[in-house]
DNA sequence: CATGAATGAGGGTTCATTCAT
DNA sequence: TATGAATGAACCCTCATTCAT
C-alpha cells in the first residue's frame, strides 16, 4: 500500500546494477532459470522498474553480453596495439585471453560451458568474433611483416586458428582435461605452426617464456 | 473430434512415430516452443501416450538426438570403411557430410544453427564429435600410409581440422554466406592443406572432382 | 470476458477473499475436488493472483485452519476467562462450542465429517487439541476450587472429557441420528459426573438451563 | 505385442495378492500416492487385470478395510468369548489389542495416523468401532454380572471408554510420548474405573498383571 | 481370465509483462 | 522515475480407467 521509499538514482547507474545482477544470477542458475523476479530482488527495486529500463528480459541478457564483448575487445584492442611485442607473443597472449573468455570472471568459462546457457554462448560467440578475427588478421599480417609467419591469407588463417583453439579449448571446460590438454600443447602448436608457415618450435618457446 | 477407433501398435513403432513428429516440430518451432501437445496432435495419439514413451519432454528431444547420431555414425563408417577410396577423398565426403550433418536432412543445418535451437546443436555435438574424431583421425592415418597426407599427430591433426571446418561452415548458416565461403574454399583447402603435409592444390582437385 | 479494469486491494484484504472463497468451496466440494481456477473465479481475480499470496494450493487449507483455530481458541479463551460462570456452566458451554467447533458456521460440521474431508479434520483437530486441553484442564482446576467437582488429575480427566464428546459427537455427523443422541444425553451426562466426580444429575440440569 | 505368459489362479488367490500388495504399498506411500500401475507392478501382472478384481481403486482400499476389520472383529470375539477370563481381564485385552488396531501388523498403527492416510482412519474406524462397541458392551454388562463393575448404561459406557483410550492413544503415534502415556497410565485407569465404578486400583492390577 | 497400449480430462504452477497509483 | 499488485496464457505431467486383442 505504501509505496515504499522511493530512490531515484542515476538511469545509468540503475542499469548497471540490474545488469550485475543479471550477471550474477545467470552465472548461478543459468538464463532460463533466472526470473526477472530474482533480478529486482537482489536489486532491492520493483518489479515494474525492471521495465523502465528493459523492454524484456532478454535485452538484459543482451545488455550484459554487449558488456562482456566491449570489455573483451578493449582487451583484444590492446594487445594488438601494444607496441613492444612481436606477433607471436601476441599471439599467445590473444589465445590464451579468448579462451578464458573471462577478462576476470573466472566462472564465466563455466557459464559458458554449461549446456543450459547455450544460447548466451552463442550470443557471445556471434559477438565476439569480428573483432577477435580482426585481431588475429591484423597480428598475422604483422608476423608476416615480421618474417615470423608465411601467411597468404591472413583473414582465413585467422578464422581456421580460431576455430582450432576453440575446438580444443571445448573439452577444456571439464577441469579434469585441463591437464590433457597441457600435455598435447606442443603437438596442438605444430599445427598452429603449419597453419601460420612458422618454424617448427617456435610458438613452443614462447609459451613458455611468458608464463604461466 | 470424437475418441475413434483405438489403435494400438507395435511400441517401436509408435515411439518411432512420436519422435518423427517431433523432429518435424523442432525444425518447425524449435525445442522451447514445442509442447507436447503439438506432437501428440500430429500423431494423432492422446497426450498421455507420449508418456508413456518418454518420460519427459526432453527425453525425446535426447531420443531424437540420439537416432541422429546414430545414423550419422553409420555414414562415416561406411565412409571410412570404403575401401574403393583413397583418403584424400574420403576426407573430402566426410567433411562434406559432416558440414551438412543432415543425412538428407536438409533443414537440419537450420535447425541447428538457429539460436533458439542451441541446446540441441549442444547435444547433438557432443554426442557426435568423438565419432567424427575417429573417423577423421583413421582416415588421416591412411592417408599418411598412401604418402599422401604427412601428419605426425593424426589425432591432434583431425580436431583442429574439425574446428576449422566448424569455424567456416558457422557463418554457412546464413545462406546469404554461401557464395562467399564457395570464394574462399580454396583458401581453407590451402590452410588444411597445410595441416595435413598435403600437397598444394591436391584437395581443390579432390573437391571438383567429387562434384557437388 | 474481457479484462475489466485491473483493481489493486490491500493484500490482506486480497488474502482474506481467497480464504473465504476458498472455505465456500471446501464445504460445498471438499478439498480435493476444490481447484485453485475454481477459487480465482470467485474471487474474480486471476489465476496468477492466488500464488501471490499462497505458495500452493495446500497453503490456503493451512491458512483457513489457522484461521479457524485462532476464532476457536478466542471463543475458548472467552469461556475461560468469564469470572461470572462457574465452572459447571463453562464447562457446558465449552462442550457445546467444541463439538460444533464451528463458531457460527454451521456447515462446518459437515464438512469436517464428510469422509472427503479427512485431512482437513486432522489439521483442524491437530490444531485446536492443544488449547481445548488447557481450557478444559483449567476449567475443571476451578471446579476443584469450587468444589464442584473432585478431580485429581485434571489434565487426564481433560482429555478424557474430549474423547468422549468426541466419541459421542462422530455419530452426530448423520443429522439423523442428532435425536438419538439428545436422548442418550442423559446417560453421557452421568458418565461425565463420574469422571469429573460431580454430584449427579448436577450437569442435566445446568444444560437445560443453558438452553440451547 | 506377445502376450507374455497367461498366467491364470484361483480368483480368490489372484484377489488377496492383489490386497497384499495394495497394503504394503500403502503403509509404504499411503493410499493417496499409490498408484494402481504401483500395485499390478507389485503383483507381476497387466494393469487391466487388476479391474477383473476391483471395478476401482478405491475399490481396494475397500477390500483392504474389510478385511482387516474382519481379522480385528474375530479377535474381539475370541476374547470376548474366553470363558475363563473375568470382564476386567478382557477389557484389558481387548483396550489393549484396540489401541494396536493392528493384530501383528505393526506398521499399521503408524499407517492409520499418519495425515496423508486420515482416509483410511476414518474407513477403518466407521466399520470397527460398531463391533467395537458391542463387544465393549458385553464384556462391561458381564462386568456388572460379576459384580466388578457398576454401569447403569453399558452401551453409553462402552463408547465413552473407547472414546477415552482412542483420544489417548492418538498422542501414541509418536514413538517418542510412549513412555510418557505410560507414565499416565495410571491416572488414565483411575478415570476408567470411575467410568465403570470400578474399584480403585483395580485395573492397574489386572494391567501388570497381564504383563507385556 | 489376461494383456498392456491407449485414453484424456484435469490441475497445479510459473513468470514475463502490464498498469493503476 | 518508481511501485508492486495483478494478469493470464501456457505447459508439463499423472493416473485411474478402458478396450481391442
Amino acid at each position: 500500500m505504501n509505496p515504499g521509499p522511493r530512490i531515484s538514482k542515476d538511469p545509468e547507474v540503475r542499469k548497471e546494477e540490474l545488469i550485475d545482477a543479471a550477471e550474477a544470477l545467470f552465472e548461478e542458475k543459468g538464463y532460463d532459470d533466472t526470473a526477472v523476479s530474482d533480478i529486482v530482488r537482489k536489486v532491492g527495486v520493483a518489479q515494474g522498474t525492471f521495465y523502465l529500463y528493459f523492454r524484456s528480459k532478454e535485452e538484459v541478457l543482451e545488455a550484459f553480453a554487449d558488456r562482456l564483448v566491449n570489455e573483451f575487445t578493449v582487451k583484444m584492442r590492446e594487445i594488438e596495439d601494444d607496441p613492444g611485442r612481436n606477433a607471436m607473443e601476441k599471439f599467445v597472449l590473444i589465445t590464451r585471453a579468448s579462451l578464458s573468455l573471462t577478462v576476470g570472471r573466472e566462472k564465466m568459462t563455466d557459464l559458458i560451458h554449461e549446456e543450459r546457457n547455450a544460447i548466451l554462448h552463442y550470443k557471445l560467440e556471434k559477438r565476439m568474433l569480428p573483432s577477435l578475427i580482426n585481431t588475429f588478421t591484423r597480428v598475422i599480417e604483422q608476423g608476416n611483416r615480421e618474417g615470423l609467419f608465411d601467411v597468404p591469407y591472413p583473414r582465413e588463417a585467422a578464422i581456421a586458428v580460431l576455430g582450432i583453439s576453440q575446438q580444443f579449448g571445448e573439452g577444456t571446460s571439464d577441469h579434469t582435461m585441463k591437464s590433457i590438454v597441457m600435455e598435447s600443447l606442443e603437438r596442438i602448436l605444430d599445427i598452429i605452426e603449419r597453419v601460420l608457415g612458422a618454424k617448427k618450435g617456435t610458438f613452443l618457446d614462447h609459451y613458455k617464456e611468458l608464463g604461466r
